[in-house]
DNA sequence: CGCAAACTTGATGTTGCTCAAGCTAGGTGG
DNA sequence: CCACCTAGCTTGAGCAACATCAAGTTTGCG
């Protein structure tokens, strides 16, 4: 079940918006523009598989998607979360290395592969805009090792709190969040399982450092100890 | 206790050999490569702190480093091992994101971030080089989110084995491996302890996957074994 | 209002960590 | 040349954090 293609009209989208073209000039964004065309993703929908040839660069118009990677007997790592704004499909390889899946209904702009390569040579500051895009992708992944690998359960849990909250925050430091993807995309995000972080959310409640009104609406109650926890500052106990 | 610089002469080292250069024309990779100078780094030294004003970006001409960042406890992950025509300080921020230490005695490529950030916008299909360096080490880094989040100790060993083999590799897939680095490094590469990384060796020698003649050399007595492992596609108990 | 999926909580198990003690190898000085 | 010394590696025993397995409970949707 892939996604329909939809016109790229300028009725259903304005150009300039377009987060890919941001940076570069009037006529060179609208060159990119218009090899771009709208597609609908609803939840659960794949857009590509792991290993599927890399047809196509993708833009996240509006949504979340999750990207993962997948071990033969079903261990899942998602290594990150596309929020709009966010490309895809972007790392040059022929196939494509990692699946990509609709959490909530997303608006997708798709740019096919060949054309894109093109303007990659050919639009003035195109390349460069691209690796200013690439190299924050590889700043978040180093973030990621460091999580992944050195810290606790509950450190994480504050600290995909907070980056949840600073990707939201239509102002700036509100002190909620909305959840928009399950516990155990949260689990297989963060390498731990769904019961461990219904657990560690569960301690921070605990503690009065955040709310759970609903389980996809989260309050921080004191942010200062949030941050202190994902920063790794504190001592686990109390 | 920071490095020397050497005058980078075309007595000290040949500009077409820099990999950075790669893929550019004669002129300009000749225009890359004069505004880098040599430096020396001895075993154990910092070529540059995480929080350091980040005013160069360097090349690894020979010897190995590691990258690493801490957690204010002194957790410590190493994000990378860079060999032999891998660029650092790339990742454009003001400040470092993580600190470069040598393992072994290492020859350096410096390029100042002012110059060098003219390069990019002038030196036609550069920016597209960066991108494609970039990529790869984002590549690299969602292999490794998979394998800090999801697989066994074993299977990190396996896989980490595996990757030291394919950089070394001469010709191809000589079935040995020097390991430059202590088991400390491999353990906070791998999101593990010392004695874990000890152990799991132990039990792939004992399991006759490899051997260890030194702690530094190892050879590969059952590579499919061994990949199989990598791959996760291995029931832990044999 | 009822149902299925997702979330939470509890009891138990296992992997990898911690703490502690030997071992080995390479470098130094007698 | 050999003995010592230190740093790094290995091995062992016990432990803690997180996973697994198994009920409940809530939520959201038809």
């Amino acid at each position: 079940m892939y996604a329909d293609a939809v016109p790229n009209t300028s009725a259903s989208i304005n150009f300039a918006s377009l987060a890919i073209c941001h940076g570069l000039g009037r006529q060179a964004a609208t060159r990119v523009a218009t090899i771009g065309t709208l597609q609908k993703v609803v939840p659960g929908q794949t857009v590509f598989s792991e290993g599927d040839q890399a047809e196509s660069v993708y833009e996240v118009v509006r949504g979340m998607l999750r990207l993962y990677k997948l071990l033969p007997d079903g261990r899942r790592q998602i290594t990150g979360f596309l929020s709009a704004g966010h490309l895809l499909g972007l790392v040059h390889d022929e196939l494509y290395l990692y699946t990509a899946e609709a959490i909530t209904e997303v608006t997708l702009c798709r740019y096919p592969r060949t054309r894109f390569d093109r303007l990659v040579d050919e639009v003035p500051g195109f390349a460069r805009r691209l690796l200013a895009v690439t190299s924050d992708e590889l700043r978040a992944a180093q973030d990621q090792m460091l999580l992944l690998g050195r810290k606790t359960a509950t450190e994480k849990i504050a600290s995909f709190l907070l980056m949840m909250a600073e990707r939201h925050s239509d102002n700036e430091s509100m002190d909620e969040v909305q959840i928009p993807m399950g516990r155990n995309d949260v689990a297989d995000y963060l390498g731990l399982t769904t019961e461990t972080v219904s657990r560690a959310l569960a301690k921070l409640k605990c503690q009065g450092v955040i709310t759970l009104s609903t389980p996809a609406h989260i309050e921080f109650s004191n942010r200062d100890r949030l941050e202190e926890l994902a920063a790794g500052e504190l001592a686990e106990d109390f």
